[in-house]
DNA sequence: GTCCCGCTGC
DNA sequence: GCAGCAGGAC
């Protein structure tokens, strides 16, 4: 009978080596890219797929390589290379912090938690990613997979709703491997701490295997101690939260398309009043709608009515 | 808890 | 069609 501490390393142990085989070649991993690149595809990641990331991180990060660049780039070519990448507030967010990287912390990022989190558009999650996968420190890292991954395999049920709770953090900081002794953490592979392999290794698993719908259970490296799938996995999919809001008719879709009809724009120009109440039936709607985007900073609205990106 | 985007997979 | 996605701000 296996202790639960040898059932941890034997985990471990398996998840390395699966993430040896199947990790995706990102940009950003494996040492190709500075803690600023590697904060800037977390911000693009939140709340979007990581392959619709690639090209858009690959872009930004040719036009603007580090902070200061991005902190002096005018906000609507900022806006309009954020392209369809969603949540367009991540973009303003993300300048923002670039120019608090650049004039408080002279270009560098800062490399603890208090500071990262303080960060505009950074929260738990991004600050912990940045210190495990741009500094190797040992954090606890919890988003979604992860939160998904580790519920099931050693609860063996669904993560519930909400934010994180004080007993899963509890649980993630426990299981995180501890960092080798100085001298042998230079030889291991790629330089790169266990306890980085492991956050990166569940979340790629939760991502590409332990996913949360249709798991691949079959092909799981960690089936033999999984309690979810021992159990014969419980309540596949339950809804971890409400159901959410439609996008059909939704500020969120208008939104979407008054911020898409003046990225279409050549640089610089307005769009008129009358081709934005061309753009949505619902005048209450659209007028609330153009109203909330400039209040996000997202958008100007001229005194004749018309349109552009900030300038 | 609610609101924010756009796309992908089922 | 519709859930779900490397969340964060409010």
């Amino acid at each position: 009978m296996m202790n639960d501490s040898e059932a941890d390393d034997g985990v471990a142990l398996a998840l390395a080596a699966w993430w040896e085989a199947n990790a995706r070649d990102l940009p950003w991993r494996f040492g190709r890219a500075t803690p600023w690149g590697i904060l800037v595809s977390e911000v693009m990641s939140q709340q979007t797929q990581m392959s619709r990331v690639v090209p858009y991180w690959t872009a930004w990060m040719a036009k603007w390589p580090d902070a200061r660049a991005l902190a002096g780039a005018p906000k609507a070519e900022v806006i309009t290379a954020w392209g369809r990448l969603g949540y367009p507030r991540r973009a303003l967010r993300l300048q923002e912090c670039a120019q608090v990287v650049t004039n408080r912390y002279d270009d560098e990022l800062p490399r603890t938690y208090d500071e990262l989190v303080a960060l505009p558009g950074v929260g738990d999650y991004t600050a912990s990613a940045v210190l495990s996968f741009a500094y190797g420190r040992r954090v606890a890292v919890l988003d979604t997979n992860i939160r998904r991954v580790l519920s099931r395999v050693f609860c063996g049920q669904e993560s519930l709703g909400g934010s994180a709770s004080p007993l899963e953090r509890e649980m993630a900081w426990r299981l995180l491997p501890e960092d080798l002794p100085s001298r042998r953490v230079s030889r291991a592979k790629g330089g790169v701490a266990p306890s980085v392999t492991w956050n990166q290794s569940i979340m790629e698993l939760g991502a590409l295997v332990c996913t949360a719908k249709s798991p691949l259970c079959g092909q799981c490296p960690l089936a033999e101690w999984c309690a979810f799938f021992r159990a014969g996995c419980p309540g596949l999919g339950q809804r971890r939260t409400r159901p959410r809001q439609r996008f059909q008719g939704t500020d969120r879709q208008v939104r979407g398309l008054v911020l898409g009809a003046l990225r279409e724009l050549p640089a610089g120009e307005t769009l008129s009043r009358e081709r934005v109440e061309g753009l949505w039936e619902d005048r209450a709607q659209l007028t609330s709608c153009v109203a909330s985007l400039d209040d996000d900073g997202l958008i100007e609205i001229l005194p004749n009515g018309s349109l552009r990106l900030p300038q």
